[in-house]
DNA sequence: AGGCTTATTGGACAAATGTGCAATAGGGCG
DNA sequence: CGCCCTATTGCACATTTGTCCAATAAGCCT
């Protein structure tokens, strides 16, 4: 049986959206080349036919996939008004990423230092993850709503704070609570950043 | 050629040291029972004569290696008195720490929610650190010298933020130096817990 | 309609993997 | 000293892996 015949973009497309779809599945190391031509219903062959190994193949499909979280909280940031409601619009988009993603994150910073090519992705992102939460520092410095020494650290800290607890959320199951994570994140920013307790209270969301 | 005869108990320990450095060297999922082998010096039937599966070795194995910091950890911490120079021992304990121990968390977190044994063990030792940040944090409040509203939460946030932090090092290269990690992460601890800025500042160290 | 580019197939290939097992040999105990 | 238990060997076995390639056919252009 064939394959209806694509354009090279859209076949692209459509390798990418079934690596991932395996990645979520088996993880990224445990993520093979047949597994991925089953999941598009294709042969094996086609997978090597528009990557050259599946290390590009994985940190391509991580970079859409997680790109898109990023854009998304960018977006939802740049639509608020005033460096307070922006952070808290910051948390809300991270806060609306499921288990999965985050499970995606935890594969690629484990295998960053091993592929070159997912660790530059990695790295990146999570530069303009900080870099994200960093302006919104910076504005509200300026504003006067919030109080840091230096904005980048702050940024830093409070990136890596809402990474480790949500971290024990999706690798331990429910030592935390997924709910719980996200609000001494935001209350943990608070206090970095000077703000009164419940500042960033999170909108109650019906998920 | 063979290898010296030795008794279950020795045997089973040198496996274990085997493969810890395997796991260093390849990581947790990369590490293969002829690897182990090798670096042991023997046959690669001698694996299976002391272990049902790999993912049992592993997980002993990184049982066996995590565990053994987070009790100089808490060693450590048992020998200062007072919960100021105990945080601050905490911290001089972790940062001790390589980071190829930090790149065995990594993946540990990333196989947790995929081996049942290592999950378990994973979450048992992190579960172990918060108890030790707990603990002390307590006895802070108990002496008038630390305010926190909830000891446990509290814990949580300082060890997430020194892990969140400490990961990005390992992970992205020099993103962030260690030792920035490890200042940075000292800091928000000193204003998690009201202390004077400066008061966890760790011992120049000659690495 | 006919040809030609190329997307797609299906399998070949070698290397590596976890696991099991019969054979070997070392050393403690009678 | 000699026997027997078992630590250790070395390989077999079936899978699975990434990678590659000649053959096939789909559909666009002239």
């Amino acid at each position: 049986m064939l394959m209806p015949r694509m354009s090279p973009g859209e076949r692209r497309a459509a390798l990418i959206s079934a690596a991932l779809a395996v990645m979520r599945r088996r993880g990224i190391a445990g993520t093979t080349a047949r597994d991925v031509a089953a999941e598009l219903g294709s042969s094996s062959g086609l997978i090597h036919h528009y990557v050259d190994s599946m290390d590009e193949l994985v940190a391509e499909a991580f970079a859409v996939a997680a790109g898109e979280d990023l854009l998304q909280a960018e977006t939802a940031v740049r639509d608020e008004i005033g460096a307070v409601p922006r952070l808290a619009a910051f948390f809300d988009a991270y806060a609306r990423g499921d288990d999965d993603g985050m499970q995606l994150w935890l594969d690629a910073w484990s295998e960053a230092a091993r592929r070159p090519a997912l660790g530059r992705i990695s790295r990146e992102l999570n530069e303009r993850w900080q870099g994200l939460l960093a302006g919104i520092i910076r504005d509200g410095i300026r504003e006067g709503s919030m109080s840091a020494e230096d904005a980048d650290s702050s940024a830093w800290r409070v990136l890596s704070l809402l990474d480790g607890l949500v971290l024990q959320t999706v690798a331990h199951g429910d030592v935390i609570s997924r709910a719980q994570a996200d609000a001494w994140a935001r209350a943990g920013a608070e206090g970095e950043l000077g703000l009164p307790a419940g500042s960033l209270r999170g909108a109650v969301r019906t998920p």
